[in-house]
DNA sequence: CAAGGTTAGTCCATAAAATGGACTCAGTCC
DNA sequence: GGACTGAGTCCATTTTATGGACTAACCTTG
C-alpha cells in the first residue's frame, strides 16, 4: 500500500496517520504550538532537510492543518499558521508532550511548560470523562469499533480484502 | 540526521517521535487499544507488509511500549501486549481518534466507541485542567519551553548546532 | 498418513522517501 | 557593491518500505 493511499482509506485513524504519521509532523506541530511560524526557524530547530521541510509543510497545508499567510510583500514572504483544524490537534500533541516528559525527560532539555490562561496554573492537562468528570486512563475505558454502522465484520478495519491492490 | 539518531536527542518530544513518528505506529497502537494482539491480525487489519510489521513491533518492543508474551508452547507462539508505558499512550491515541472522527469520518467506517467503565457512558474523553477542571483547547493554554532549566537559548530545541553530523 | 491449514515470521529485489549540500532569486542593509 | 536574509529548489546518494514467495513447526481433517 502506498503512503498517500492511506489517506484515501475509510478508517479515520488511518487518515489521520496520513497527516501525522511520519518522522517530522508531530515535531513540527509541537513547534507550531510553541509559536514557531517560519520556514528557517523550523529548519534550524528541528534539523531536518529543507527539502523534507518543504514537503512536510505542503502536506500539512494540503490537509488544511496549517495555512500559509503573507506577512510581508516585496519580496513576498509567507509564514505558516495553524488552522482551526490544526488547533484541534492540541490534545494529541499535549498528550504526546506529557508522555514524552514522563518517559524521556533527560533532566537537561527544557520540557514544555503549559499554563492555563484562565486559572494561571502550570499544568499537565488530563483526560477526563465529560459525563462524570473522572480522570481517565487506558483501563477505565473500553474501546471498540461500532459494529452496527457498517457491514464490515467487527474488528475489520483497513481493507477488508488486503490482497486487493 | 538519521532516523534512529532522533531517539538519542535531548528533546522528549523528539524521542517520542522516534517511536510514534512513522506510517504505522499510531495505527498499530490504535489496534492495541482495541484489543488486537497477534501478528497476523495486525497484518490483515492494517494491510502493511509483514516485513514492516516485524520491524515496527520490534521497535515498539525495544522502546518498551509493548512486550511479547508466550501464549502457547509447541510451537512457541507469542502475542504482543501493551506495557504500562504503552498504556500511558492512551491519551495520545484517544485524542487522535477524536480528531480523526471529527475531520475524517466518512459515514461508513465505524468510528471507535469508547465507554467509560465507571459511569457506563459512551464518551469522547476531553482534556481538562487538573486545577480548575475546565475543558481545554489550544487557545486556553500558553505553551513554552522552560528556559531556566538549561543553557540552551530559548526556543532552541533539537541540535543546537545543526551543522554538526 | 497425507494434504492442507495455521501462526509467525524471514528473504530479496524493487520502489519510494529522506538526506545534505549547493544553488537560486528577490530584496535589504551598510 | 558586497554581504546578508528568507524561502525555497535541485540532485545524487542513502535509507526505508513494499510485496510476494518461502520457511518452520505444529495441528486438523478425511
Amino acid at each position: 500500500m502506498k503512503w498517500e493511499d492511506i489517506s484515501e482509506q475509510q478508517c479515520s485513524v488511518a487518515r489521520s496517520s496520513a497527516v501525522l504519521g511520519d518522522r517530522w509532523s508531530l515535531l513540527l506541530l509541537s513547534d507550531f504550538f510553541l509559536g514557531v511560524r517560519r520556514f528557517d526557524d523550523f529548519q534550524q530547530r528541528l534539523g531536518l532537510s529543507r527539502t523534507t521541510l518543504t514537503n512536510r509543510l505542503k502536506l500539512l497545508e494540503d490537509h488544511k492543518v496549517i495555512k500559509r499567510s503573507l506577512y510581508q510583500q516585496q519580496p513576498a514572504r509567507y509564514e505558516y499558521r495553524l488552522t482551526a483544524k490544526g488547533r484541534d490537534l492540541f490534545p494529541v500533541i499535549s498528550a504526546l508532550v506529557t508522555w514524552g516528559d514522563k518517559y524521556y525527560f533527560d533532566g537537561l532539555t527544557p520540557p514544555i511548560i503549559r499554563t492555563h490562561n484562565a486559572c494561571g496554573h502550570d499544568i499537565q492537562p488530563v483526560l477526563t470523562c465529560p459525563e462524570c468528570h473522572e480522570a481517565l486512563d487506558a483501563r477505565s475505558i473500553s474501546a471498540r469499533e461500532r459494529p452496527e454502522s457498517s457491514r464490515l465484520p467487527p474488528l475489520e478495519r483497513g481493507p477488508v480484502n488486503c490482497s486487493s491492490k
